[in-house]
DNA sequence: TTTTGAGTTGTTCGA
DNA sequence: GTCGAACAACTCAAA
């Protein structure tokens, strides 16, 4: 390279696809050389837990916005299919870069990838440098007196507010420096990231994927339902949650911007008694980071479950069972309704989760991991430390977990959280005319009723698969068995 | 080392 | 209809 152009840096996006308070891009910015970003589609580098196919259409439509942000600051995200080191080192040669920044990540191939990818680089004498882009604090951060892994969320949760204060997020760089010459970046489209059957207008009336999107739904949700958060975020047919869980997964919005702009927004909430709403905001971030201190900690939890008595439970492989709750068909309508919400948007609300996982592993005994399975492959917000935080607790095998005898009452559940129906004749319009009495347990409705409504059960709308009080006697036994 | 207090999200039963 | 207790015992975290 001619002396007076100097190397430039290669920032390796991921799961941080902003400009926004990421740490690896003004890492590379504060260099004063050029900045060349760069993407690197390897999903054979996830070990068992490649992207599924909704979080797949994420990263595209993300990917995309995101190189609309950096032509913004004179720059470009540049494309390459994997492997990533390879992909890294080609780079360095058509470039010259002589450093290599990026945010971390917390799942077991990604840091078995990013060692291997740090030691290699630095061996070649190049800059290698990490960051933590996507976590309040580092997993090895926080711990117990005795310096081991918190495993009930609430010692956790205190120990992060005793820590020192986080630092607060750093702005987007106002402009990039561009290298002499851009190397070749390949289209996206030949990542095939996008379904070849387009089933996915649902998701796209649901979502606005990228930075733009995350932090318009981010104010959106300090201006609404924040004040209101702690009651309304419970009933799925409110717009009670932040809905921010895809954007977080794939970075586009960091959690010190989130507890950041809370914090500027608790003073205002506390002269009108909406400060615990706002807390009990953070706290689910709270949830997120403990997901990631577990995973982090106990790897082999993506897998088995970490409580290993478990491995023994009378798991029942079921496939019709698991096909009619995939498919939202078995007769209970919180059930089907929230499966029908994920199939169609990508998402499910948090409480429907519950329901639908407890209604999974405990009334149809299937094992947690098939759950897990269909969530990662639907959920746009799949993110393998939620999702194996959430499966286990669920199913009892994990941290913290609910006890055994706490078995969601499916209809009880429904009648609390959706009074009025709203949500599920959203998600089931064959059940709409139904009157709110009986639309919980349709089974249980009048002949006349039925015919009146137009359901005709077992045609219109599936006759319920198990009989929750036997399910759940059968749930009971089994627990006892191990 | 031992002890003690405590633990996201529930349901059912009986008064 | 509403309320409190029982569910059955376990594990973690901290004193």
């Amino acid at each position: 390279m001619p002396q007076n152009s100097p190397a430039p840096s290669l920032v390796w996006f991921r799961q941080d696809l902003r400009l926004d308070d990421n740490p690896a891009l003004t890492a590379a910015v504060e260099r004063g050389c050029p900045v060349i970003p760069v993407f690197i589609w390897a999903p054979q580098e996830e070990g068992a837990w490649p992207p599924g196919a909704a979080s797949r259409w994420w990263l595209h439509q993300s990917l995309q916005r995101l190189d609309g942000d950096l032509r913004d600051k004179g720059a470009r995200l540049v494309i390459r299919e994997g492997p990533s080191l390879g992909q890294l080192q080609k780079l360095i040669d058509e470039t010259g870069a002589d450093a290599v920044f990026w945010n971390r990540r917390y799942e077991p191939a990604a840091i078995a990838r990013d060692t291997d990818a740090k030691k290699e680089l630095r061996t070649h004498g190049l800059v290698a440098e990490s960051f933590n882009g996507n976590l309040l604090f580092e997993p090895w951060e926080v711990a117990t007196r005795e310096k081991k892994p918190f495993q009930v969320f609430t010692a956790f949760w205190r120990a992060v507010l005793s820590l020192p204060e986080r630092e607060d997020p750093v702005a987007a760089p106002t402009s990039l420096r561009a290298p002499k010459t851009w190397p070749a970046s390949i289209p996206l489209d030949t990542l095939r990231l996008e379904p070849r059957i387009d089933w996915a207008s649902g998701l796209r009336e649901a979502w606005q994927p990228g930075a733009a999107g995350a932090n318009q739904r981010f104010e959106q949700f300090l201006n609404q339902a924040a004040s209101r958060y702690k009651i309304t975020r419970d009933l799925p047919a409110e717009p009670g949650t932040s809905r921010l869980s895809p954007h977080l997964h794939f970075g586009e919005i960091s959690p010190r911007r989130i507890w950041h702009d809370v914090q500027g927004w608790l003073p205002l909430a506390r002269r009108t008694g909406a400060a615990e709403h706002g807390e009990t905001f953070l706290k689910e971030l709270g949830w997120r980071e403990f997901a990631h201190h577990l995973l982090f900690h106990f790897p082999h939890t993506a897998e088995r479950p970490l409580r290993s008595r478990f491995e023994q439970f009378p798991a029942d492989n079921n496939r019709q069972y698991l096909t009619a709750w995939q498919r939202g068909q078995t007769g209970y309508p919180i059930v089907d309704a929230g499966m029908r919400e994920l199939w169609h948007t990508g998402w499910m609300h948090n409480r429907v989760r519950m329901i639908v996982a407890s209604f999974l592993v405990k009334d149809l005994l299937a094992p947690w991991s098939s759950g897990a399975k269909w969530f990662w492959d639907t959920l746009v917000d799949a993110d393998l430390a939620n999702n194996t935080l959430g499966w286990q607790w669920s199913a009892g095998c994990g941290a913290d977990a609910a006890p055994f005898f706490r078995i969601f009452n499916p209809v009880t559940q429904s009648r609390k959280f959706d009074p009025h129906g709203v949500y599920l004749r959203r998600w089931l319009p064959e059940l709409a005319s139904l009157p709110d009495k009986w639309l919980h347990e349709p089974w249980q409705a009048p002949a006349n009723v039925l015919q009146l409504a137009d359901v005709v059960p077992g045609r219109t709308y599936p006759d319920r698969i198990v009989d929750h009080d036997v399910a759940r006697k059968r749930a009971l036994e089994a627990f006892k068995s191990i």
